[in-house]
DNA sequence: CCCCGTACGCGTCACAAATA
DNA sequence: TATTTGTGACGCGTACGGGG
């Protein structure tokens, strides 16, 4: 990004920030924002805006630690004490949650932000403690997940159980994932064993194996460098080691029978020697130590470049899947605490109406 | 039918956090 | 300490619904 992309960067956070302020020292009028709506909520939970007047809240103080839940105790008139957990637990590192001292530093910075509109104003230190980042979702979700059972985790990496290709979970550790540019997946494991699996298809279905004759020991510094493209003639390639290319062909009419035998409609492969130039994106594996000539170095760097955006690619498909989750998650919390809290104030009614008969 | 606003998803960049 | 990973932000394209 450009200095006058980071800019902008910088300013268009500065102004969310300010909102969530402003929004959270407000009203709290549910918005489709998850920031205000969390904000909502944890008034709601409080009690500052459902029962005020009946209980008195308090902030447990051992909550206030990282990672620990967020107990309010509300007090009955009886003198019973009602614990209730936050709807979002203060002390995680939500992603929402706007820290005191961020809320202070964003109010004021963004005073000066019309008129001062240079990176200037804001120094490295500042800047670094506004962008400070949240924590990952699925750091957050486990967290939340081990404090209440009800909450699904967010399985580490490999075991993901639905946002990744369906057929890669059963594998052995595959080393590498690839998606082509048909939504199917490749994953070719330590051995050599390139497995092919269909986003539509679900369990073991649309799995596929192909194990390379020539699946030894790569030579050193050599990386398995895949790619997925339609060719001139409408098949799909991708290469493995040993400069052979897998082919996807259009009717099935080489299948293997084991792969035949699968499903009716999975594509079929078939290895052979690459015949023409690689296509657009492939970039063949090259040793380190071969390179010599400036070329190569340039062709390194982007080799080195496509394999870094590609993989930032699937990271961001993967967040983007976590932090969906992890939004649905809290708004399910969100839904079950409201009934709880609904009860809860019932009961409340209820026990005041038993503390406190008509004398009448 | 066209325009506009909104929502959504994607690829990319930058950078903090995690890991080797 | 270097590298990798995870995620916020941005820009872009697309789909959809409503209004003229």
């Amino acid at each position: 990004m450009s200095k006058c992309g980071r800019k902008k960067y910088i300013k268009t956070n500065l102004r969310q920030m300010t909102m969530e302020t402003i929004e959270s020292q407000q009203d709290g009028s549910v918005t489709d924002s998850v920031a205000e709506r969390e904000s909502a909520d944890m008034q709601t939970q409080t009690g500052q805006n459902s029962i005020p007047t009946l209980a008195q809240v308090s902030v447990a103080g051992s909550g206030t630690g990282r990672g620990s839940p967020a107990v309010t105790l509300v007090q009955l008139p009886s003198g019973q004490t009602v614990h209730v957990q936050g709807v979002i637990q203060t002390p995680q590192p939500s992603v929402i949650q706007s820290p005191q001292i961020q809320t202070v530093q964003v109010a004021t910075i963004a005073e000066t932000d019309e008129s001062a509109d240079s990176e200037g104003v804001i120094d490295s230190h500042k800047r670094r403690e506004i962008l400070s980042r949240r924590p990952s979702y699925r750091k957050i979700l486990n967290e939340l997940s081990s404090d209440v059972p009800g909450v699904p985790k967010i399985e580490e990496e490999k075991s993901e159980e639905e946002g990744t290709p369906p057929n890669i979970a059963t594998m052995a550790v595959p080393t590498s994932i690839y998606q082509t540019s048909t939504g199917q997946y490749i994953a070719i494991a330590q051995g050599g064993t390139i497995q092919i699996s269909n986003p539509g298809s679900d369990g073991v279905q649309g799995l596929q194996a192909l194990t390379m004759t020539n699946s030894g020991a790569p030579p050193p510094g050599a990386t398995i460098v895949q790619y997925a493209a339609q060719s001139a003639d409408g098949t799909q390639q991708f290469f493995v080691p040993g400069s052979q290319v897998v082919v996807q062909d259009e009717e099935t009419e080489l299948a293997p029978s084991h792969m035949a035998a699968a499903t009716g409609d999975m594509p079929t492969y078939q290895i052979r020697a690459p015949t023409t130039a690689l296509p657009q994106g492939v970039v063949m594996a090259a040793s380190p130590g071969s390179l010599h000539s400036p070329q190569q170095l340039a062709e390194e760097a982007t080799r080195k470049r496509e394999l870094r955006l590609m993989k930032n690619r699937e990271a961001a498909k993967e967040c983007r899947r976590r932090k969906k989750e992890y939004v649905k998650c809290l708004e399910s919390r969100v839904a079950v605490l409201e009934v709880q809290n609904k009860k809860l104030i019932e009961e409340l009614e209820t026990l005041k109406d038993i503390c406190s008969p008509k004398t009448d």
